[in-house]
DNA sequence: CCCTAAAATGATAACGTTATCAAGGTTGAC
DNA sequence: GTCAACCTTGATAACGTTATCATTTTAGGG
């Protein structure tokens, strides 16, 4: 038994230098070589069962034509169709994609870049667990971000316009004749929720309304999607005993958004007829609540792709990048859970 | 510039050899080396900045660390969790996981074994995407599969008891008073709709009660959840029509479930008052409809974590490896949408 | 038919690590 | 002091591919 056919055993074979094989075999598209000794390799290679070692192609040209994606929590309902996106982008172009949970734990997401210079990604997708993520780990890993927020604005970015579109719904549920409009933001661990703070302020105020009090709710947003949920319920029952109630809640993501609408069920408040509610993202959860959960969709398979193509690009010109910022808009979905104040 | 640092330098710099730098460095823990030898060759790392190259050390070693999971499809909300198991477990025992989808096509599965086998992964956690998958491509890939089908019956396999947990369902319902209960099943995707039921009929045949007409609906499961639901809606919109209705649908994942609850919603049906529904494997969104959808729940993350498990059992034991078969129990998880005929 | 340029093929040196085996040191019992 | 047994360390050969450069073959114009 013993050694597995190499380049070396298809050379012989066809009676071929070793080099003219791999050329065959292996070699790109700029291919210098007869059709007719590509078919005698061909031959001796199907003959002599080779198989293409990767490992060593790997370790000789030093790249493993595999990227990263680091995230927080794929359990999230925000992250698989983001993940495909990327998925099938790469696969088209050819590589293959390691994805990591960081679990929003910072430590662990520095493991995860060590991680992917020891193992030599060609690159990696990164959404960022917190503000403060240190990037100098990744060392020559080319990357790019999944945010749109300022705070990243020295790298390269893709992401999806959240101001403008939380900004589209709190205009439509003010042209709904909505004036008492609470915000609901998830804790510490999303990036932002103090962008939506100020914006949901200055909304108020560009209205020429002033901010009622307890009009903002700040639901610890957890690692799972169940227990995120389980929190948010527990502040939206306190937050809907109050009197009078808000007319309308935006939720800055689609867990707390449902997690709304569920104790508002449960406290008999209509909606959308006594509450209106938007929320964040579009994950498929909005569409089987009753009333589905109107929402700011994001493309997030759009992202994904997008965040992959420009990630290759990346890869392929390592010479005069331009720092790249690309934002998606998102989209007010109606479903059923906003309506006239 | 020029040459990255290598074990050779770090040698000269401590003026060690070659071979007692890399038992310092990436040596296994069997270490044969003296306290002060190490701290000479990790300071001399230190110094020069050594990084151990992990393509370098695939390459000789010829394998990776690194597992594959070929699945149906990541935004199949079955599906993350169970990865997140796989995941966790692999990073615990020092492997990275590649996932890959086939969408349910066979020739895209194909396509995944080979690169499996040309990318030299150490092993492979698989759910078929049918139940004539070929597994032969795999060659020597050490693989464990994600089903508890009988068809698999000669592999090692890592699966719930859906047998147990559906009839678990059907017998909750019957001591509920249930006598006209339905089945919806998938389409030909899902690997078997055919156990299902035969299951059912056994039931109704156990229980002394003849089946009742148009009590098996079977919608066709798409690539999407979304689309998924969106079939499975139509279907029901349709059987929720007919007179007399049933007093419970039993639904064989929950985003049919789901789906059958949407619609009796709409039409006005109460749940669980007139019409019960269970589905069947647990995910969020079930928990967010009104009422909350019962569900026979899986535990995808256990199922993952021994699945990888096991594959890292079998990897480690290349010899004398019994065909191992692990089956979980499911269990019903009561929420809101069944109750009293 | 010769000569030149281009195209095709060949020979061979890396790539950086691990594994194997040999050599050198140390320990302790007799 | 000797010898064996063990513990450390050293020298070096792979691993299979790709890249570089050298060499041979082919094509085409004069």
């Amino acid at each position: 038994m013993g050694r597995r056919t190499t380049i070396i055993d298809v050379a012989k074979e066809c009676g071929l230098s070793q080099a003219t094989v791999a050329r065959v075999l292996n070699g790109q598209k700029d291919i210098q070589v007869k059709e007719k000794t590509r078919e005698r390799v061909l031959k001796a290679a199907q003959k002599v069962g080779y198989r293409r070692n990767a490992l060593a192609a790997n370790f000789r040209r030093q790249q493993t034509n595999t990227i990263a994606i680091s995230i927080a929590d794929i359990t999230n309902p925000f992250f698989p169709e983001l993940i495909k996106g990327i998925q099938d982008k790469m696969r088209d172009c050819g590589y293959s994609v390691i994805q990591l949970n960081n679990e929003w734990n910072p430590d662990i997401e520095q493991e995860h870049f060590q991680y992917m210079v020891q193992t030599c990604v060609d690159g990696a997708i990164i959404s960022p667990s917190h503000p403060m993520t240190n990037f100098d780990t990744l060392e020559t890993v080319p990357f790019i971000l999944l945010t749109n927020s300022d705070l990243f604005s020295n790298y390269d970015t893709v992401g999806n316009d959240s101001k403008a579109g939380m900004r589209i719904a709190l205009e439509h549920l003010y042209g709904l004749g909505h004036r008492r409009i609470a915000l609901l933001v998830g804790g510490s661990m999303s990036s932002g929720s103090s962008w939506r703070r100020d914006l949901f302020c200055e909304f108020y105020r560009e209205k020429g309304m002033s901010l009622p009090a307890n009009m903002q709710v700040a639901c610890d947003f957890s690692v799972s999607s169940t227990a995120s949920f389980a929190q948010a319920r527990k502040s939206m029952e306190n937050f809907l005993s109050q009197n009078p109630l808000p007319t309308a809640v935006f939720a800055s993501n689609d867990i707390l958004g449902l997690a709304t609408l569920q104790v508002a069920n449960e406290k008999g408040i209509q909606v959308p007829e006594q509450l209106s509610i938007v929320g964040m993202d579009g994950i498929f959860s909005g569409e089987v609540s009753s009333p589905p959960l109107t929402t700011v969709k994001k493309n997030r398979a759009e992202i994904g792709r997008m965040a992959a193509q420009t990630l290759i690009d990346k890869i392929k010109k390592p010479q005069g990048w331009q720092t790249k910022r690309l934002v998606l808009p998102c989209k007010l979905l109606e479903r059923g859970s906003m309506g006239p104040a």
